[in-house]
DNA sequence: CTATTATGTGCATGCGGGTGCACTTATGCA
DNA sequence: TGCATAAGTGCACCCGCATGCACATAATAG
């Protein structure tokens, strides 16, 4: 594998869906919510801040399919709460591909 | 220090404008180039992406802002790289705190 | 069965930001 | 001293997306 093919492979690594759910504010709190209460259903949420109903369960729906979180039906409720796994996997996979690319960079 | 606290400073610590800056694909392929060329002049990056120079130009200093590159005046020319050292930190300091969140996330 | 509650979705709106053109500024060259 | 080249910036345009309202759907309570 040659050095182009091989800093294509490490970029590929870096998941823009991923980036994009951690470059907007407001799924930050999201985020520190659910990482400070626990798992919580969407109205318990959307309680504790500014926006609409709906303008959170979207970003719910944004951070689950990125991987950070994930939902689990109960009766009426949408439980979410983070997906600590899949998210420090994805978060460790990111600083990998910017190692790997660092690595070409001072040759 | 409390709970919410420590979960706030982990927080601040995702750099908003560095994400943002790794969450635009022309960006990254911009530092694609970089890494795969070594340090390049504004004119030279434009030939081999579709933008316009002034596009490639206003990234080049969005990406500078975020930490991601350096820049040097060689005459008429600057001449971008990629900032190795401080990208690596930023891409550090992001993980470990999504580290100490998690942390926090199942106790 | 009906009313209420929780959630998701279609639609319209406004804003941020990516994009390109034209212009300006700075620097090197003849 | 002109002239060409490199880069940045003001401006306009447009797209993506966050936002909120209204409506639809699902499920529980009475």
């Amino acid at each position: 594998m040659n050095k182009q093919q091989a800093i294509e492979k490490a970029l590929s690594n870096i998941d823009n869906d991923f980036v994009k759910a951690l470059a907007e504010p407001a799924r930050i709190q999201i985020l520190k919510l659910l990482i400070l209460n626990g798992p919580s259903d969407v109205k318990t949420l959307t309680e504790r801040l500014p926006q609409d109903r709906s303008v959170i369960s979207r970003h719910l729906a944004i951070m689950e399919k990125a991987g950070l979180l994930h939902s689990i039906k109960e009766g009426r409720h949408m439980i979410y709460s983070v997906d600590g796994e899949k998210s420090l996997k994805k978060t460790e996979q990111l600083v990998e591909a910017i190692r790997q690319c660092l690595r070409f960079d001072c040759c």
